[in-house]
DNA sequence: ATGAAAGCGCTAACAA
DNA sequence: TTGTTAGCGCTTTCAT
């Protein structure tokens, strides 16, 4: 016996279950998917036979007669942020309340060159519509995309495209959290940012400017450093921040890791968090609030987006009517206790809510992982109103389950 | 014009080729796969063809015809789950190493009765074979899976089962670390379970019972509480443990998010971390680094394991033979700061490499993110050699990046 | 209410 | 080397 046959059970079809019915293949497809009409007592019948079975209908054969799969496919290039993570997790649950499927298709490294492969399966087969991620991806390729006819939604992509965004604000709370740090009277703010591809870590560099120059400080580009939203990083642009001449009081970077890495920098330079530097960041994600010290940060709303990226994308899948090309949330600035007021200064103002709190008290709030938001300006959409209130001043922060 | 028709050039297919090429399009099939054999020019021009209009081979098609897709699937239940991600991650470079392509299928929700609707699509279509990571699936589905001659293999599934499995060690490394604590001086050490879907928690429980039989102390239940992986059950099993009578010196909860809910809670009782109350954790997630003090968990090789799954996959996908039925990989302790000396002893011995450290300068060990780590016991896999040496002692964390 | 036939894009098997 | 035929599982169209 020199090969060792498995025993696969033969799939069950359309096919098999019509023979044991007694019926024709096309009363059983009729009965399973309550189209046209079949007797109640034969569609019963089916039902049983098939369930007795373990039928489950072939997609691949269903897709390639050109109907609905009822699976819509998320692309990425990075599963391990957890920023896309967190939207991942909230896209599938708006998918699941739609009753349809989700299947994520990993792109990593697929920087410009090859996605069309990858792409190609996806697009080709299995899913109605493709939410892209935080996409990498090159214009060509978009561009492709959208003459395949595949419905397709960009989320929190920033650079310039005709395709239909879903994305949650950067610039206005890029500003809040400057402003932030502005109030608690620092002067010499710093920034690091991330890498260019999606056009976020620009927006929040804009919201940076802005903030800097509505108070009326000029922008120094020597207290801007350059780096790749990966922690390493931030710990260096930081560290040269921090060693240079006339070097900041605080310094936001453009997302929490490249933040973690600051905050290691600043450290390593023998300073204090958050009395000698402040840090803010930007995205919270859940690790956030349990460093040392929790990170004042700046939040998406990324279930809201994440949930109207589905349905702008049912819209277009179905053809229901009522697309929007642009729609934008806006994000909200969450004060914990990376931030204080600048060094051998009163402060020309105090966090909202914060006045006069001590960093000793602080930290003992760190330790409860309580934090306030605060709302960043409301960005308006593009092209349609502002879908939700997110954002309302003195929110409490949800507390994670 | 009500109806904004949306200008979708048709699919390219290996029909279209045929008629530019002026060939048929079988030739087209074998020039593009590199099959039978084929006139060299011929091929060339169907090739630069194909480029030119930007084919991409329809996969449902391909895969009806029962071909192989070069598509592996993964099945997960929780993609917020840090450690799913991780091995996500990892399975993904593996996979992409191979050449193959990598969706994943999220079931979340489906935790025991429907999961063959979502099931069904991957295995009738799409993909050569399965991974399922950490699955809550029930054992009728398992085996409904195997029936159906699509090639699964289990990843950290620890319930008895006859499918291919590759895991990391859990029992041994829960022994480590609770020897770790014992030789602190830790005497009344609890436990927090987690949920009991893969097994692993009671694996974990089991090692840190015959830990603490190893020394000769009676397993109390009283010190053994039920969480649910979540940190919120930890912080209310650690709370329960914490203020009943005889409360215990040091705390072992089966994955780290629970730790976090504990260390949360020990300071919410008003007790020093990790003077009062020691508390380890499992999985070293990339939070448990960061949060304060940094925890003391143990690490599975996630990479390994991965990359072995993956290998076991293809093995059985291609037929190559040479299939292990259980792989298994020794998991590591990683010393960090959440654990000391028990209150009020002067313990029996000190942790390898740490005798004498104050909390002080451990705690300026911890802004570096540095850890240690210690073996645990070499696990022996069942049918296979322990296929990497894994977790030798002393072995320096790697920092992230 | 049910059935028969055709065909989606592709490839294995045979024919030329 | 190339082409023809058939059919994968399903649904749409047109009959009955």
């Amino acid at each position: 016996m020199k090969m060792q046959e498995r025993m696969k059970t033969p799939p069950v079809t359309l096919i098999t279950i019509a023979e044991q019915a007694g019926v024709s293949v096309m009363t059983v497809s009729r009965a399973l998917n309550d189209e046209g009409s079949v007797a109640a007592k034969t569609r019963e019948k089916v039902r049983r036979i098939a369930a007795e079975l373990g039928y489950s209908p072939n997609l691949s054969a269903k897709m390639m007669k050109g109907s609905r799969t009822n699976v819509i496919g998320i692309l990425v290039n990075d599963l391990q942020s957890a920023v896309i993570n967190e939207i991942i997790g909230a896209v599938s649950s708006a998918v699941r309340k739609l009753e349809m499927d989700l299947v994520i298709y990993n792109s990593i490294g697929d920087s410009d060159n090859a996605p069309s492969r990858g792409l190609g399966s996806m697009l080709q087969g299995l899913c109605d519509g493709l939410l892209l991620i935080l996409p990498r991806i090159s214009d060509t390729h978009l561009r492709q995309l959208e003459q395949r006819g595949l419905p397709v939604v960009l989320v929190n992509y920033w650079r310039p495209t005709d395709l239909p965004v879903v994305r949650g604000g950067n610039s206005d709370a890029a500003a809040a959290a400057t402003r932030h740090l502005l109030q608690l009277g620092h002067r010499r703010i710093g920034f690091i940012a991330g890498s260019a591809f999606t056009g976020q870590s620009q927006e929040r560099q804009h919201g940076y400017e802005s903030a800097l120059r509505g108070a009326g400080i000029e922008v120094d580009p020597k207290l801007i450093a350059a780096g790749d939203f990966g922690r390493r990083s931030g710990y260096e642009a930081a560290s040269a921040l921090l060693t240079a001449e006339d070097a900041p009081t605080a310094i936001f970077a453009a997302n929490d890791e490249m933040a973690f890495g600051a905050i290691d920098a600043v450290r390593a330079c023998g300073l204090q968090m958050p009395q000698d530097v402040s840090v803010v960041g930007f995205d919270d994600i859940p690790a956030a609030a349990h460093v040392h010290p929790a990170l004042t940060t700046v939040r998406q709303p990324l279930a809201a987006i994440s949930e109207a990226a589905v349905r702008e994308l049912l819209v277009r899948i179905t053809g229901a009517g009522g697309e929007r090309q642009r729609v934008e949330f806006p994000s909200e600035l969450v004060l914990r206790d990376s931030t204080a007021k600048a060094p051998g200064r009163a402060g020309s103002g105090a966090a909202p809510g914060r006045a006069g709190v001590t960093p000793v008290s602080r930290r003992a709030a760190a330790s409860k992982t309580a934090s306030r938001t605060v709302a960043a300006t409301v960005t308006t959409a593009t092209t349609a109103k502002p879908p939700v209130a997110a954002g309302a001043a003195g929110k409490r922060t949800p507390k994670k389950a």
